[in-house]
DNA sequence: AATGCTAAGATGTCAGACCAATTTGGCGGG
DNA sequence: CCCGCCAAATTGGTCTGACATCTTAGCATT
């Protein structure tokens, strides 16, 4: 019985793939922001003229890849903008315990900040040195009223990543600090962890004034030494 | 109307977790390797009782990760071996054109390369060293006879990530590797590509040898600086 | 023994139904 | 008029069954 020709010529090679493009496509054009409410499964399915499984295995694809994420009964929500030509690199790591994967995980980002800050002191502009110097300000600040400062602090990393108009840097760091956030006990929060790096904050800001490469570099390396120290004595 | 307690009783939450768990479980415990077929869908789906939907959907999760392949009539595969505590780590890359992503993606390998032979130069063994001298000589033996080498020059460096005894040198590299050779214009192959860097694969692993630090990231430095340049020039 | 064909088994997709959680809106009481 | 409660609509989560398509292996023919 001759379904005649085709009104979707597609069943080349690879739906799946093309739904996932299709949603990448629309979230471009739609210019969702993170946070974004997605259109429901069954909108997709009859506006895309597919299986409603083809759309929910689209979303599982984002949603392990960490794109979207999905809360029965309300919808799926969008966690980071993508585009078609978002190029997703996902790894996997096995340790014994999370001790070591912290451990680990801290030796590549050892090399990444460095490079970051280093990148940071080459390149950054007039702009970039007022954003990190107001971050850092801000962070002293609540620091010295409040004794901590978790938010300050990132803020104050960050402007340091974007000062090197390398997107990659941000991008990689951020994750890997959420990624471990996720497996943290989050009670933890210990009101001291990292505190000593905090006179390093300020020398790592002059040298990054300063256009100072291998300054930063030490700097940042002295930040992150006390970092692991406070890793291998709370988790020990 | 009691459907009588329960054969199943985890309807609590999170049945796509369960699976996943359930999945990963497996895959340790039957000790399959790379490239081992998994169960059909509807093994799995009689053996864990649940729905063939449920089932896809976890695959399509390992999927994502780059844990497992599907071939269309012929099965599931492993592509690289995880167990329920993996800790899975997907990064989301977005860049403007190729060539920008090429640069960036590189300024970032310069720090996370840099580092490896930085660890591998302090923690290295003499078996390892070994091996990197095996790859080495490999290398240029090859590189002598047929004036480029690359799956040795591949080999080279890999070792001496090993050599840092953290697996997430190796892993983060080598994605990075493999994720621009899927968007490369493979036909390239340029036979003259990084060969200028020929010279300093031996006085990295003198340094390493040497244990010393500041040289083996020196003499990387070197190297990545000539990839850079041979990029940019192939990208014109 | 080599070859070609068929059937079994696998994934890919679609459709329909029901469940459970959330959201929404209307209704009634204050 | 406002607030709170409850029911209906919406939405993701799962199961079942069916069919299409690709792969593989075994069988029969040559």
């Amino acid at each position: 019985m001759s379904d005649r020709p085709v009104i979707r010529p597609l069943p080349a090679i690879d739906r799946a793939r093309q739904v996932t493009d299709a949603l990448a496509d629309y979230i471009k054009s739609a210019q969702l922001k993170a946070g974004d409410r997605l259109p429901a499964e069954r909108e997709l399915m009859s506006a895309l003229m597919v299986g409603r499984s083809t759309i929910r295995e689209a979303i599982r694809h984002f949603q392990a890849l960490g794109v979207i994420e999905t809360r029965k009964g309300s919808g799926t929500y969008l966690l980071k903008p993508v585009s078609k030509a978002t190029i997703h690199m996902p790894l996997s790591l096995d340790t014994g315990h999370l001790r070591e994967a912290l451990l680990q995980t801290l030796e590549v980002r050892r090399g990444i900040e460095c490079e970051a800050c280093m990148v940071a002191a080459r390149k950054r502009t007039d702009k970039d040195l007022i954003l990190i110097e107001q971050n850092l300000n801000e962070m002293e600040r609540v620091h010295i009223e409040k004794g901590t400062s978790g938010p300050e602090d990132l803020a104050f990393h960050l402007a340091i990543y974007d000062a090197t108009h390398n997107p990659l840097f941000r991008q990689l760091l951020e994750q890997m600090r959420e990624t471990f956030w996720q497996f943290w006990e989050h009670p933890f929060e210990r009101e001291d962890f990292a505190r000593r790096s905090f006179p390093f904050h300020r020398t790592l800001f002059n040298a990054i004034a300063a256009r100072d490469t291998e300054a930063a570099r030490e700097e940042t390396l002295k930040i992150l030494e006390v970092v692991e120290e406070d890793i291998k004595e709370m988790s020990k």
